[in-house]
DNA sequence: TTGTAGACTAACGTCGACA
DNA sequence: CTGTCGACGTTAGTCTACA
């Protein structure tokens, strides 16, 4: 079978981490130092080009301020718009 | 550098999918067929041995019919006790 | 500041097989 | 039914570097 990927999916994963980002007036760079990641991986993420695993999507949900709950509820609102 | 992996996030997951569809009563090979994923694959993640993706975690929580929310606020919860 | 590129290592995800 | 194994191709994730 083809690789599980879903681009719609990992298209509202980029928005909203870029715009949650934005909110909290961080620069990538300060995102990445949050959850110790490497900066260019994080522009690839919010551009839609890399697919993070769920250990990487809760360090964000956490850099990001947000419980994995809320983190995963706006992603989820964003794919089903 | 260092591994982006958490083990006990890892298995808190993996505890979390096997309740969830035991409590539905299916085989892996049933969950395996709903989210068309690998048998195999979806045993090594109940035993937490692997780390998936958002888009196989996105497609576990819909086969295991659960919001996405639903579903990261439950491996959340057994993750923090 | 951000996007992208190349090179690299480790791990994902699939498949067939077997206890 | 489930766990594991080996093999394989693909991709996550890191690092350096540059426009």
């Amino acid at each position: 079978m083809r690789p599980s990927r879903n681009q719609k999916l990992i298209e509202a994963l980029a928005v909203e981490i870029k715009a949650r980002r934005q909110e909290l007036a961080l620069t990538q760079e300060d995102l990445a130092g949050r959850c110790d990641l490497d900066r260019p991986f994080i522009s690839l993420i919010e551009v839609g080009k890399k697919q993070p695993t769920i250990s990487v999507l809760y360090r964000l949900s956490s850099a990001l301020e947000l419980s994995f709950a809320e983190f995963a509820g706006r992603v989820e609102s964003r794919y089903s718009q």
